[in-house]
DNA sequence: AGACCCCTGGAC
DNA sequence: GTCCAGGGGTCT
């Protein structure tokens, strides 16, 4: 579920109730199902204080001391939020740290796919994906985004959801950021025309910057630290409108398979290749 | 590039 | 029942 403005989302609302927090207690409700979690996890993490808490592509990331670094990435339906201690945690809560001030930081994951791993000094840096991560959107110009392009084989659709390419998209900003380009997914990467280029950049940027706005997108399991919808969903243009007639012109709305996963387009605003 | 895997649950 | 889902890893 969650991808970049999901994640930054949650972020933004851990960050204020975290910091200066110190963890007091950890309980681990499943232990298979944090594979990568550190070795003595739990007697490494009482004790931590909690300086930081950040995004990097789809991680979410809560900096303790010395570098420490405990690293969430919730894949489809992974959610993290504050509840009071004590309090009895709901179905598929697999980890809960208690801190200093009577809640608890837990991390839920209904379908397990999500992963939480404890970082020592200068580990994350090592982890492959990690490492690997391309740009982040944001913070990447036109003229370096067309410069990644360049060479590129492959089809749009698969660039964009590629994490080294591109850092934080997934299959919903993939398509919206489609869509207002006006380039069908399937194109060749390497015929993307210079102006494609720059209103595919313009696109993603802007998709991403109003669903943070809009506090990101619930289509079902998502919600911010405090528990709330995001709204950005409501102004989807293609994702989950298939049948739907285009807002833009007369179109309706197709799916189709690229790179593994269903795509929503609008046959006439993104023409076929 | 594609198939299949991890897992649970909602829609049909 | 079957198919599908905001992700990513692995194998052919």
């Amino acid at each position: 579920m969650p991808e970049l403005p999901e994640v930054e989302t949650i972020a933004r609302g851990l960050r204020p109730l975290l910091v200066g927090r110190t963890i007091t207690g950890v309980s681990i409700l499943g232990p298979h199902l944090i594979p990568k979690r550190g070795k003595n996890f739990e007697e490494q993490m009482i004790g931590k204080r909690i300086l930081d808490v950040y995004r990097r592509g789809k991680i979410l990331i809560v900096e303790l001391d010395n570098m420490n670094r405990l690293a969430f990435h919730l894949r489809m339906t992974g959610r993290l939020g504050l509840m009071p201690s004590g309090e009895k945690p709901g179905q598929h809560v697999h980890l809960l740290l208690a801190l200093d001030d009577q809640t608890s930081l837990f991390f839920q994951d209904q379908r397990k796919f999500g992963t939480c791993a404890l970082f020592a000094a200068g580990e994350l840096e090592a982890w492959p994906f990690y490492a690997g991560l391309g740009p982040e959107p944001l913070a990447m110009d036109k003229e370096e985004f067309a410069a990644r392009l360049k060479g590129k084989r492959g089809r749009i659709k698969g660039l964009l959801l590629d994490q080294r390419f591109i850092a934080g998209i997934g299959n919903i900003y993939a398509d919206e950021s489609l869509f207002r380009a006006g380039i069908h997914p399937a194109l060749a990467a390497d015929r993307l025309t210079p102006g494609q280029i720059g209103k595919l950049h313009a696109a993603v940027q802007d998709v991403l910057t109003e669903a943070i706005a809009a506090g990101g997108s619930s289509i079902r399991d998502y919600r911010t630290a405090a528990g709330l919808a995001g709204a950005f969903q409501e102004t989807f243009q293609v994702y989950g409108c298939k049948s739907l007639p285009c807002h833009r012109c007369k179109g309706i709305v197709q799916t189709t398979r690229v790179a593994g996963r269903t795509s929503s387009f609008c046959p006439r605003c993104q023409p076929r290749p």
